[in-house]
DNA sequence: GCCAACGTTGGC
DNA sequence: GCCAACGTTGGC
């Protein structure tokens, strides 16, 4: 029996992989998340739950598509290869210590929705959301049904 | 187990 | 490019 759908926000460079980016491959491993807590909400995902896809360090930070869960967590292969940016040399085959999933594109929003605009919303968001509170950098973080609704009915609102 | 030093994230 | 906040590392 699958678990009920459950929804989060996944943060990438645009400069390094865009929602543009995913659009045209379709899939993609999210590889390079080496941050223990964003390792482990990505453990617990299900195919299927929902992604709001987040462009950071960039002219306008904020969300900018949708994407779906496309697999369970599994390694991140990057972290065996020495040439790779996000090799890690204290994980092994047998040891590995970064997982990811595959995430599928599903589509753009109808306008991206800018951090300004969304920490506007705050109070209705709630004190749990991890994007908006003070110094939180997770790249991956869990969106509850009820703050996924709101954002998204913010992508049909007048900005 | 403490904590200073260092590296990274990410908004501005 | 700056810098605040945070996570990790490593000496002790």
């Amino acid at each position: 029996m699958a678990a009920r759908k459950r929804y989060w926000l996944m943060k990438s460079e645009p400069g390094d992989f865009s929602i543009d980016d995913l659009a045209r491959v379709g899939t993609e491993p999210w590889t390079g998340v080496r941050n223990y807590q964003a390792r482990n909400y990505m453990r617990q995902m299900q195919v299927g739950d929902g992604v709001l896809f987040y462009h950071s360090n960039c002219e306008v930070p904020g969300i900018y598509g949708l994407g779906e869960v496309a697999s369970a967590a599994y390694p991140d292969k990057t972290q065996f290869d020495p040439k790779s940016k996000y090799h890690d040399e204290k994980a092994t085959r047998e040891q590995p210590r970064w997982d990811l999933v595959d995430v599928r594109y599903d589509r753009h929003l109808a306008r991206p929705l800018p951090l300004d605009e969304i920490r506007a919303h705050a109070d209705a968001l709630g004190e749990d959301f991890a994007l908006i509170r003070k110094g939180s950098r997770l790249s991956v973080l869990p969106v509850s049904a009820a703050q996924w609704k709101l954002l998204l009915s913010l992508e049909k609102a007048k900005p």
